[in-house]
DNA sequence: CAGAATCGTGCGAATTTTCGCAACTAGCCA
DNA sequence: TGGCTAGTTGCGAAAATTCGCACGATTCTG
């Protein structure tokens, strides 16, 4: 499993141009792992597993380059940390509740029309991976 | 004229249902004043130039207190600063190039016809005041 | 292949942001 | 008035994130 993780880490870095050292493997490998909303704390743990001597810097430095990229997107999902994840196959994003807390997830087709909107307007292309939208939820309001 | 500033933010404080204290005062005061895109530094010296002992955890608390009401707005413009700002009475949004660090200004409406679509989809209330999109200029590309 | 330039890393320090706590305040109600 | 309650703050420490530097590795160039 660990050795899958790997190998597509190593792809995946490839394929976008970037030098696949090992620390980068190890980051973008627990990352894939993990897949879910991973703080940089957890990948520097998980990483680190694979390689012992990994810098938080390293990991840092290594997830924004990652996003640079758009291998993988970062969110912040209000409480005090980012998150970070793969960008997955299907884009999402999320409307949280200030009032209560609650996660509802929003399909990126809403996204998709201001997307392109701006690419109409601007010719600018954005990278709208992973939304975090706060607001009022309706039980809230 | 910071007599004005502080009498609008004492009036915008009480007009959202807040006490009205020393150190909340010289908070939104400074931001008046600054009017731009003001780190929460920015924020501490000068509000410390109205009340001396203003510590920088009240900032931050203060900070976000008006932010969940929607009083000022918080945007990460991508340096390693989050920044604040008064809402405007004509929000607005920018578009940053992650080649060039070009920020172009992106008028609300594009927004707004997302914010409706949620609305109407999910009744949920988003509160976006201030969207930073990355991605790529047309001359970037 | 040598030398130069660039890139990536670990390390430690600095900066930014959050948190827990104890003291203080303001409003409320009996 | 007197005390209960919730809200606010300063303080210091902890946690999260960024930065500068020096060294080693990789790529580039001729």
């Amino acid at each position: 499993m660990q050795r899958a993780a790997e190998r597509i880490a190593n792809d995946e870095l490839k394929r976008s141009g970037l030098r696949a050292t090992a620390p980068r493997v190890a980051v973008l490998a627990a990352l894939i792992q993990q897949d879910g909303h991973s703080s940089a704390d957890d990948v520097l743990c998980l990483a680190q597993e694979r390689l012992r001597e990994l810098n938080r810097s390293t990991v840092y430095r290594t997830l924004e380059r990652l996003r640079d990229h758009r291998i993988v997107s970062e969110t912040d999902l209000g409480d005090g940390v980012r998150r970070f994840e793969m960008v997955a196959a299907v884009p999402h994003h999320h409307l949280i509740c200030t009032g209560c807390g609650a996660m509802i997830e929003l399909s990126d087709s809403a996204v998709d029309a201001l997307r392109r909107e701006i690419e109409a307007e601007h010719g600018f292309r954005s990278d709208i991976d992973h939304l975090a939208i706060f607001g009022r939820c309706p039980h809230c309001r």
